[in-house]
DNA sequence: GATGATATGTAGCAGTCGCTACATAAGCGC
DNA sequence: GCGCTTATGTAGCGACTGCTACATATCATC
């Protein structure tokens, strides 16, 4: 029973790299099984179908990428310095596999797919709690609706980016190539009440 | 000659229906050819692969979206207006299809794959042109790297709906459900020279 | 040492994928 | 009518998909 669990974890932990490589496009039975030295066979003998594979697989992914981010910015910044920040941070090459892994989700999510719309989803509430804590606002009650927009602004560049267009993302952000970001240009107002 | 690049043309619109309905997935040959009534061996009659197929249908779905996006919203606005326009735009029904589809593009164009990160690309630059073309700027200097803000920001929310949270972009917009969008609340400053 | 649970290998199913070989039709100029 | 180009049907290939039936190994317990 408890070798049974801890077995699960261990391909879990391998399929989560395989994942992470490759992408969900290769995340079929028999490559899986390979990268973790097993076959399909075991691997459905250890979870009950792929679907439930893959959760387990992506709930460990988004584990370690909760654990990547909070080690990554431990710094809180107002709205017009932490976005610039966080930009940086999603551009960095560790988040590369995560946030393709993100946009296949998304794409899945989009589709009403599941288990890709639950975890999607969760994926993006842990987003915006850690954006929220991160975030320095002058009144508390604008801190959901301010990290909101500025998830929103950094999904809007991982997007670019995946396009290939890192121009409109430094554009975005009012920067040159080699220059630093300038907080002052991206200062959004609070709203006037 | 002639007769077969219209009949091309024709396979490719009918393609474009089937992949606005069921997105990348479902562009197997098989099905393309039953939702035009004709067979995967005469697509493959038409088209010398797959990939030159999937490129000209994709072509066609550009195109649509260009028309219906020209047509959407003939307005010109400063930023704080024209965002939560855009996104409300990208919100209503018709675009859906699209957006799905743009998703799948940008999930696989993150991968760099042919043609898809091409494709998506382009559709990225006539996004760019087509929000500059709509933006009321005070400094002209600003009109790429604003243009290419608000887009950011509306990709964002896209990705954000998509994942099943519509309340993160009612927030970011700073709308209560029912409530018109305030504009004043998402003013952003130019940069002082 | 027999028995039953846990683990693993082998083989295969029915389906889909992109693509192709082969044959056959249909039209059209000579 | 003949032959040539254009179009279409039939059938299948080899690879891959998720999944399963069946047999066997390993090992702890009684």
């Amino acid at each position: 029973m408890k070798g049974r669990d801890a077995r699960r974890q261990a391909l879990v932990e391998q399929m989560a790299d395989h994942v992470l490589s490759v992408g969900l496009p290769g995340a079929s039975l028999r490559p899986l099984a390979a990268a973790c030295g097993t076959s399909d066979r075991m691997l459905l003998y250890y979870f009950a179908d792929k679907n439930e594979l893959l959760s387990a697989t992506l709930g460990a992914v988004a584990a370690r990428l909760t654990q990547l981010l909070d080690a990554a910015l431990p710094g809180i910044a107002p709205y017009a310095a932490l976005l610039p920040r966080i930009c940086r941070l999603m551009a960095a090459a560790p988040m590369k596999p995560y946030l393709q892994l993100w946009l296949e989700l998304a794409a899945l999510a989009s589709r009403q797919q599941e288990p890709y719309l639950t975890i999607a989803g969760q994926l993006g509430d842990g987003f915006l709690a850690w954006t929220a804590a991160r975030l320095e606002v002058s009144h508390e009650a604008d801190r959901l609706s301010t990290a909101s927009l500025l998830l929103a602004t950094v999904e809007g560049t991982v997007v670019l980016r995946a396009i290939g267009r890192e121009s409109m993302v430094a554009a975005a952000l009012g920067q040159r190539p080699d220059e630093e970001p300038n907080p002052a240009r991206l200062r959004r107002p609070r709203k006037s009440r």
